[in-house]
DNA sequence: GATAATAGTTAGTTTGGCTAACGAAATGAT
DNA sequence: ATCATTTCGTTAGCCAAACTAACTATTATC
């Protein structure tokens, strides 16, 4: 039948969509970072430790996707800015936990909060039909880029 | 009265689900990038040509936020690795127009169908209705996320 | 207990940003 | 018409942020 190929057809014209507005949307958004006075670099780093810490260095360097060497880096730098603070492992002597401090949390949640305001701004401006839309959607689209069931 | 109240509330946990999304979004088809053999930032120079080009210098740096001097470097690398040429504007001898090559132009389109094969994959995993729903949301979030009225 | 594996760091290199300063071309004022 | 100003791109030199290789300390395995 037809019906399956129109279907992955579409799939990934709507994964292009996706795509280009998640590049565009972040491109737009990230003008507001200078404010933080945190370079990209460290801003994201914090990010990870702040929402999905407390975290290893090994598991933030997944995360962020860069090497061991660089994520201990970045951690020792933020803790020498007093955004996130190390303490050891209870049963492993290796592992260093990182958290981040009120400092850190505050700092993060300010930069968060300049880029959701410029993208709700745009939002705002939206007919009311396309703005419920997207209000439907933006669960759904938050899980299946998670990867999430 | 509080409706107005209510409809900004919603807009701000909309865009905070979007803003999410699309790190996340991102930051999974991002693994894919090492199979094209560029670097982040050259990969990045390379598609706002290939899809904004010709363009000239300027306008690649304001594209990509990045400095004039950051830009031409990219620009002299990108070809030396015959990934694009450029051409002195007809009319005003400073300007060079930049604009990638055939093989520039594979290359991108190569890395993007992989980004995109990965996004389509999980797309195609959720139930009809949501993916509809994201079918109907994409265009419109795309507009958005670009700015467009 | 010797060996292997793991977590994190150190050392050294490469890449990718930036500012400052410049030459060449275009624009504008007198 | 010429001189000053602005614009476009580049060069030079610097610093931040990534990498690999190699190391220490600790834990796990045989």
């Amino acid at each position: 039948m037809g019906s399956k190929r129109r279907q992955v057809i579409d799939v990934t014209a709507v994964a292009e969509r996706l795509h280009s507005a998640a590049i565009h949307l972040l491109r737009r958004v990230r003008t507001e970072d200078v404010a933080s006075g945190l370079s990209p670099a460290r801003l994201s780093a914090l990010s990870v430790i702040v929402f999905a810490g407390p975290i290893t260095v090994s598991d933030l360097a997944q995360a962020e996707q860069i090497r061991p060497p660089t994520a201990s880096r970045l951690a020792k730098e933020l803790e020498g800015q007093g955004l996130l603070r190390r303490t050891p492992d209870a049963n492993d002597g290796r592992v260093q936990w990182l958290r981040a401090t009120k400092a850190g949390r505050r700092l993060l949640e300010s930069g968060r909060a300049r880029r959701v305001a410029k993208l709700a701004e745009a939002l705002g401006q939206l007919p009311a039909a396309e703005r419920r839309l997207l209000a439907q959607a933006a669960g759904v689209l938050d899980r299946v880029s998670r990867g999430e069931p």
